[in-house]
DNA sequence: CGATCTCTTGACCCTAGTCAAAATTGGTGG
DNA sequence: CCACCAATTTTGACTAGGGTCAAGAGATCG
């Protein structure tokens, strides 16, 4: 499975869980649109069969709340992060995106395109501050986005994970979906 | 009760309802802060009596946890229109509190400041807005914040209110807490 | 070896921010 | 009731971050 999609702005990772607004809000037209950026597999579970593990289970209807609170902490972050400058941003959002992805450094699996996007900024000066992040030895001088030195990168993003820390338990179940 | 009160840049209005991540992560410090935007009151409902409610009524979870997924709308609506130029970014708040409010025109008790500070915008600009939708007939021309052509309004901010249809429903409890 | 997509670069423009000062308003106390 | 103070709201002048347009340079892939 090599997944990566976009909900809006918010990039999805192999393993991530999507679409849950649809299943408690059935009759809200699905608000948000989902675009895959690479091929990848994606499973579904039925309504009925959600449903009957939330009955069996309580505990996982309390996971599923911390799911939908840490997305909103990510919004709310996001929200914060744009009003700074866009160096610091795109900085924060490849920090969220090294924590998501669970790795410390190494290669974002995004173009710059998707990057623009998802930090709401024209590609052309996404350009220009990834040739800043370069110069500033936080990406390497490679094509691809390489981070080489997470600290500084943290450091010029102010990140502070903490909001993070939980959604890579949140969103890696360990489901098993037979079909 | 004159409750108003912002999470960051989220308004709170009278009945609503906050700190449910503190709930759910107790172990991560508070990571949001409030502030009172006029006096008002709060009351407070601890962790244990909580627990308790949801273990004897299983929809409350399940309500909490929809309130949960609608805040998290509010957040990517908000993404999606910071991406906007100002004036229909204002515009859409503006939606977004006279919904909350529950009223379909009037008086948004609110001060410039308090839009710039939501809207991420400095106050000179939202001044500037604020002129701009005066002469356009949506606000009156009294120096409180007074919507008197909701329908403009919304063309204007394009605003579905769909993704808030809920919040209504969700964050007016009634909720009888003897402190 | 085109065709196409992504990445770069340069020139120019425009939205929104900053600074600073004035005009309104709303109290508050005498 | 008036004078004074503090908080908002307005205005004006200037700046700058980031957008847009357009064209060129690499990559990739069939």
């Amino acid at each position: 499975m090599h997944a990566v999609s976009v909900e809006l702005h918010l990039v999805q990772h192999p393993g991530d869980f999507l679409g849950l607004h649809s299943f408690l809000f059935p009759r809200s037209a699905e608000l948000s649109e989902v675009q895959a950026l690479t091929s990848c597999s994606i499973g579904t579970i039925d309504r009925d069969v959600v449903e009957q593990e939330l009955q069996c289970h309580p505990a996982l209807g309390r996971a599923l709340w911390r799911m939908a609170v840490t997305e909103a902490s990510i919004f709310r972050q996001r929200l914060v992060t744009t009003r700074r400058p866009a160096l610091q941003r795109v900085a924060h959002l490849l920090c969220e995106q090294l924590t998501r992805l669970g790795i410390d450094e190494g290669v974002i699996p995004l173009s710059q395109i998707d990057v623009a996007d998802a930090a709401g900024l024209s590609v052309v000066h996404i350009n220009r501050i990834f040739q800043e992040l370069r110069q500033l030895g936080v990406l390497s001088k490679q094509r691809l986005i390489e981070v080489v030195n997470t600290e500084r990168l943290r450091e010029l993003a102010a990140f502070d994970g903490r909001y993070l820390d939980l959604s890579e338990l949140l969103s890696r179940w360990d489901l098993h979906i037979d079909d």
